[in-house]
Parts: C-alpha cells; sequence; structure tokens
RNA sequence: GGCGGCAUCGCCAAGUGGUAAGGCCGCGGCCUGCAAAGCCGUUAUCCCCAGUUCGAAUCUGGGUGUCGCCUCCA
C-alpha cells in the first residue's frame, strides 16, 4: 500500500505503527446545517481507504467526529429557540442517512464535541499547567505557539507570513496563537472546570488522545485525513496541542482530499454555491453519485456537473447490466487476476481511474462471453464473485440490479409501465409495428427505455 | 503579499524519463421488424518558451492561465 503524505507532500509505502493494525481519524462535519457535496466527497474518499485497507489484510480502527459545539450552532439556537441537542441531532440524523445512501461504512468511533468536554478540560489544564498556554483577562485560554518550535511545520509556513488577514484585537502573545477554550459572554458553559465553550481545534486532539490513541510510542495514530482546506489552521494546530501535551506526534500519515467545485470555484457554504446531498440523492441514487465522486484522484480538484454525473450513471449502467445477465445466481469467489488488478491500482494511493478501468475491461470482456452463450454455471458465479468484490472494495455494484434501474419509479408507474409493455409485446406479436412503436415512445417520454430480449422485454428507467 | 495545487482528445480522466489507459459523446459495422442493450472498429504528442538527456506529457529554469490556503469551512 502506498499512500500519498500532504505533509511530506510524496507518495510513501505505508507501514503501521503497530503489527498490522491501522488506526485512522478523520475530521467529520460541524453539525449546524444538512451535507454538501463536499462532505461526501471527503467521506467517501476515506471510506474507500479504509475498505482498501481492511481488504489487504489491515484491522482498521476507523474514527470521525461529529462537531457539535461551535458559534454558528449557538447562533440557530438563538435564532430558532430550539436547544442545541435539538438542532445537532436533526442534522447528524441528516448526514448519517446522507452517508448511508452514499455507502459509506458507518466508523467504529463517532466521537462527539459535547460528550468529550471532559477530556478537552484535562487537555487544556495540562497546557496551562506546562506552560504551553495561558489565560487572557477575559478569561479565555489561548495555545502560545511560541512553545513549540515545530509550530508550522506540519503546513509548511513562516512566523511572519502568517499574520492574520482580519484585525483580532485580542490579548494574544503571538498573532498565530489559537484558543483553546473561549469564555462565554452568554452564560454558555459547557465545562466543568472552565466556564465557555471549547476552541474548535481542541476536540479532534482530545477525542483522539481518549479514544483512539497508542498511549505510548512517537505517534498517536496512523492515518489523519480531512479536506484540504484544514491542514492550516486546524491541523496545524491540533498536531501542535497534541505534540505539546502528549509528547507524541499525532499522526505519522497525513491525508487531505481535494474541495468540490461548482463552475471552477470551491463549494461552501459561505459562497453559495453549495449542492446539498439530500437534493442530489432525489435525483441519483447515493451508489451512482458515490461512483461519480471516485471517477476523480481523492487528492484533485473535483469540478462537479451534471453532464459527468450522469457519464457516471452510464459508465455504472454496465456493470448492473452484467449483474442482470447472471440474475439470481449463486455467488462465487472472485476471479484472482481481476481482484489483484483492483487492488493494486488501489492499492497505489487509491487510484480508482485504473480500478475503474478494469472495471470497464470486465464488463466488456463478460459482454462477449455472454453473448457467445457459453458462459457455464462456475463462471456466472465467478461474475457474480467480481460484482460482490466491488462491492466491498469499492462500495459499488451492491444493489439489486432491477432496483438499480428502478431508482425514482413509485409502484404505480411500475404498474403503468408493466401495462404499456404488454400492450406493446401483443401489437410486435400481431406485427403491428407502428403501434408497437408508439407505445414504445410513450415510454420515452416517461423516462423509460425498454431492451427486447429472449426473456422478454426489460425496462429501464434512464 | 506569503505558500501551494492544477493545465493531457469535444467533455471527464489515468499516466512522474522510453515513445499517450479508460469512460462519455460522435462516426462506421454486426445484431434487431425498427430500436435499445451488447460486441467490433475509429479520434490526441500532452498551455507556451528555453534547457538537461540517446530519449520528456513526465526532470530543470522562465512565462501564461486558473483554482485554493493564509478568517469558519470537507
Amino acid at each position: 500500500m502506498k499512500i500519498f503524505d500532504s505533509v511530506k507532500r510524496d507518495k510513501l509505502p505505508f507501514s503501521p505503527i503497530s503489527g498490522n493494525s491501522v488506526k485512522i481519524y478523520v475530521c467529520g462535519p460541524t453539525v449546524y446545517d444538512d451535507a454538501h457535496l463536499g462532505h461526501a466527497r471527503s467521506a467517501v474518499s476515506f471510506d474507500l481507504l479504509r475498505r482498501v485497507l481492511q481488504e489487504s489484510g489491515y484491522s482498521v480502527t476507523f474514527g470521525r467526529n461529529f462537531t457539535d459545539v461551535d458559534d454558528k450552532i449557538l447562533d440557530k439556537m438563538a435564532k430558532s429557540g430550539e436547544d442545541l441537542e435539538t438542532i445537532t441531532s436533526r442534522y447528524i440524523s441528516s448526514y448519517n442517512s446522507d452517508m448511508k445512501a452514499l455507502n459509506v461504512l458507518t466508523p467504529d468511533l463517532e466521537p462527539k464535541a459535547t460528550e468529550n468536554i471532559e477530556a478537552m478540560e484535562k487537555m487544556v489544564l495540562k497546557l496551562l499547567e506546562d506552560g504551553f498556554a495561558y489565560q487572557t483577562s477575559s478569561g479565555d485560554i489561548y495555545f502560545d505557539t511560541s512553545k513549540d518550535s515545530k509550530y508550522l511545520s506540519l503546513s509548511n509556513r513562516k512566523q511572519e507570513d502568517t499574520e492574520s488577514r482580519i484585525g483580532e484585537v485580542v490579548e494574544k502573545r503571538n498573532p498565530t496563537d489559537f484558543i483553546l477554550w473561549k469564555s462565554a459572554k452568554d452564560g454558555v458553559r459547557f465545562g466543568k472546570r472552565f466556564v465557555g465553550r471549547p476552541g474548535w481545534h481542541i476536540e479532534c486532539s482530545a477525542m483522539v488522545d481518549e479514544h483512539l490513541a497508542y498511549k505510548s510510542g512517537d505517534y498517536s495514530i496512523d492515518i489523519h485525513g480531512g479536506g484540504a482546506d484544514l491542514l492550516f489552521p486546524h491541523h496545524e494546530n491540533e498536531a501542535s496541542q497534541s505534540r505539546c501535551s502528549t509528547g507524541k506526534e499525532l499522526a505519522k500519515y497525513w491525508m487531505h482530499n481535494g474541495f468540490v467545485k461548482i463552475d471552477g470555484e470551491k463549494m461552501s457554504k459561505s459562497l453559495g454555491n453549495s449542492f446539498f446531498l439530500k437534493d442530489v440523492l432525489k435525483l441519483y441514487s447515493g451508489e451512482v453519485i458515490r461512483f461519480y465522486l471516485l471517477s476523480t484522484n481523492y487528492r484533485q480538484d473535483f469540478d462537479f456537473s451534471d453532464t459527468e454525473l450522469l457519464n457516471s450513471k452510464k459508465r455504472l449502467d454496465k456493470l448492473y447490466r452484467i449483474k442482470k445477465r447472471v440474475y439470481g445466481g449463486k455467488v462465487g469467489e472472485a476471479n484472482p487476476k481481476f481482484r489483484e488488478e483492483i487492488l493494486n491500482a488501489l492499492q497505489d494511493d487509491l487510484n480508482t481511474s485504473i480500478a475503474f478501468s478494469v472495471l470497464d475491461k470486465f464488463v466488456s470482456e463478460t459482454n462477449e462471453k455472454l453473448d457467445s452463450g457459453k458462459v457455464s454455471k462456475v463462471e456466472k458465479r465467478e461474475i457474480l464473485g467480481n460484482i460482490e468484490f466491488l462491492n466491498s472494495t469499492l462500495g459499488i455494484g451492491g444493489s439489486d440490479a432491477f432496483q438499480y434501474f428502478q431508482f425514482g419509479v413509485s409502484e404505480n408507474e411500475k404498474i403503468e409501465i408493466e401495462k404499456l409493455i404488454s400492450i406493446r409485446s401483443e401489437a410486435k406479436k400481431e406485427k403491428k409495428f407502428q403501434k408497437a412503436d408508439e407505445v414504445r415512445e410513450k415510454l420515452g417520454k416517461m423516462s423509460i427505455q425498454i431492451m427486447d430480449t429472449a426473456s422478454g422485454t426489460l425496462w429501464e428507467k434512464i
């Protein structure tokens, strides 16, 4: 397995800290709104990493947090009058349902910030006691970045270049010092020891240390992941806090996924160009979206477009047509060569493009074989085995082949479609081809495409 | 201003020194009542300039364009 370390900026051979176990922590969402495609990309990328490592024989412990204390959430509380729990649980459940649709495996650990306040306070207290942090007259607690000689080594910056662009008026000792604990002006109190609420960066460090980390050695965990926008300052700050409070580096490898863009610009809430996942999921199945997101290497920027989403659907359709052609058989073992080719590609820093080209080759070769009519039961089992392997490794191909093509079709529509198809079949039998074609046109207007086969007429929603 | 990414066929996208994967679209053919699906065939010298090398999309230098981080952000 080779992965690209975004701190060392090099593709490196992956070797775990301990035996064959791998500990991964990925920065999850702040739950003040529904998830957009950017969240999807991050989740799908690291879900793929997890699956590939597991398929490669590693035992993976995967953590992803929910940031459920944050100014935006508090703002929302103030505006709506709802309490924090009501707001955050709504968006957590929305996030989880979107992730399920995308076939993202549930993490082993899903810590919430609010449930780990004690661990955060403990870490802040230690940093205060050891002189890495200080408290201002207003009660805010800051991390003193000048006390960490390795500060800025993660994101490769220089102190003088990090002057904040916005004029901050606080009693900070250094421009890069960041907040560990924010004292409340409004009576908000999350902690037992400290008044107010935790800073953003501290939660990841504290939760990693509390739930995931190796207690000795040079590193807390193997891999830390997140979006490219988190490298600075979020991960820089996390790394520094962890280093100074635990004496270990936070992660052996750092991985960052690229952005999702719309019309060439980064998708973000503040630009108002986000696509909510739940809206896209009304038009396409989660699996199509997952396949689309995986069509570009996770490190590259990803420019979202309807055309290419449809392109991806067409490509995935072909796999499902194979699945229809061998429908109902037993699932056998995957072909060893096929397995190896897919896995080799993915073990090279998740090269999904190569993996997909192997898939394409499998599809066309299998169609050719099936066309010849000389496919044994054993071979059919292997075909299904290959598809099942794709499902476990890439998270695609696992749905029922007929249901896949009926996405967004209601029960009533299905009855209507079946009725029209039988009318057409009758017409065809009587060689009334004009009538048959009229029915086909009518189905076409309903976005239903039909295909006559030896075993009857099949239909697909296109 | 500092730092970084990217620039490959109409569109998407692999490829990090040895002579350009794959998908979509298009075109031709087979199959089909006609279609659809499927199969076969078919389309590029890699933003520009200079350099290193027997040899570069791949390395170096200089441009141009574009996106991003430096403020919350996946």
